[in-house]
DNA sequence: GTCGTTGCAAAGCCTTTGCAGGGAA
DNA sequence: TTCCCTGCAAAGGCTTTGCAACGAC
């Protein structure tokens, strides 16, 4: 059976709190702003939990490598700044699963967008 | 300068041949059947150089991992089989990056579409 | 003969695992 | 008290790098 440690509290906050995906390392250091002892075995032990638990979900990302954020979100797609390099969801799916280009013989039951190109915050600047 | 090494030659006409992206284990095995002395570590150089002289792409995909395939092929999209795990090209586009659901303030310059389901071959069997 | 390339082995990342001590229930 | 969980350090994968020998030009 699970236990509530500090650390695992900890973690399951920091998804809790957070609208975008986050790495391993972004995790240890929020963690750590908690827990400073929080160890980097740690938060990779309970994110497999959380992953088989079927509370988190794995992201791997084009540009930004392996991130994590939590299920049970509406469907959504990542953007990636190119300036900021911060990545956000985009609620809502701009695909056209039935539409056109899909070759005979091919059953799409999934997909994955990534889209790439600059933030509200950093086309102004 | 670059010289015409026979491993080098047997890598690009890898990339010449192949028309699925491929990832290193596959690169190197090919790559052996014609230089069975071919190096793991001569693969990777091999496949910075092309990548530097834009010969090659990197694709991060969210299933298989890291693949390459040759630039200066249409705009297209993947599709990975969870029946037989192979990595296919479809070309086309079903994204519609103008309409709808982009929020404000964001600008969309590039996007990549890594569709999931089941290939001919395998709906069939 | 140069000097870019290769194979090998060692070294670097990131992630996982073994282990003993510590803490939740 | 039990035994799950943690921190630490060692070990695994994959990728990169240092080095001496090799070979394209």
């Amino acid at each position: 059976m699970k236990r509530q440690t500090v650390q695992r509290k900890a973690i399951e906050g920091i998804f809790r709190e957070s609208d975008s995906p986050l790495g391993v390392e972004e995790i240890l250091k929020l963690g750590q702003r908690e827990v400073p002892s929080l160890n980097r075995a740690t938060v990779y032990r309970n994110l497999k939990l959380l992953l088989r638990d079927g509370l988190i979900q794995k992201i791997v990302h084009p540009a930004l490598g392996i991130l994590y954020e939590r299920t049970g979100k509406a469907h959504h797609h990542y953007f990636q700044c190119r300036s900021c390099n911060r990545a956000f969801e985009l609620p809502g799916c701009i695909i056209n699963e039935s539409g056109g280009i899909i070759p005979k013989g091919f059953v799409v039951e999934d997909h994955e967008v990534f889209l790439f190109g600059v933030c509200p915050s950093c086309v102004v600047s």
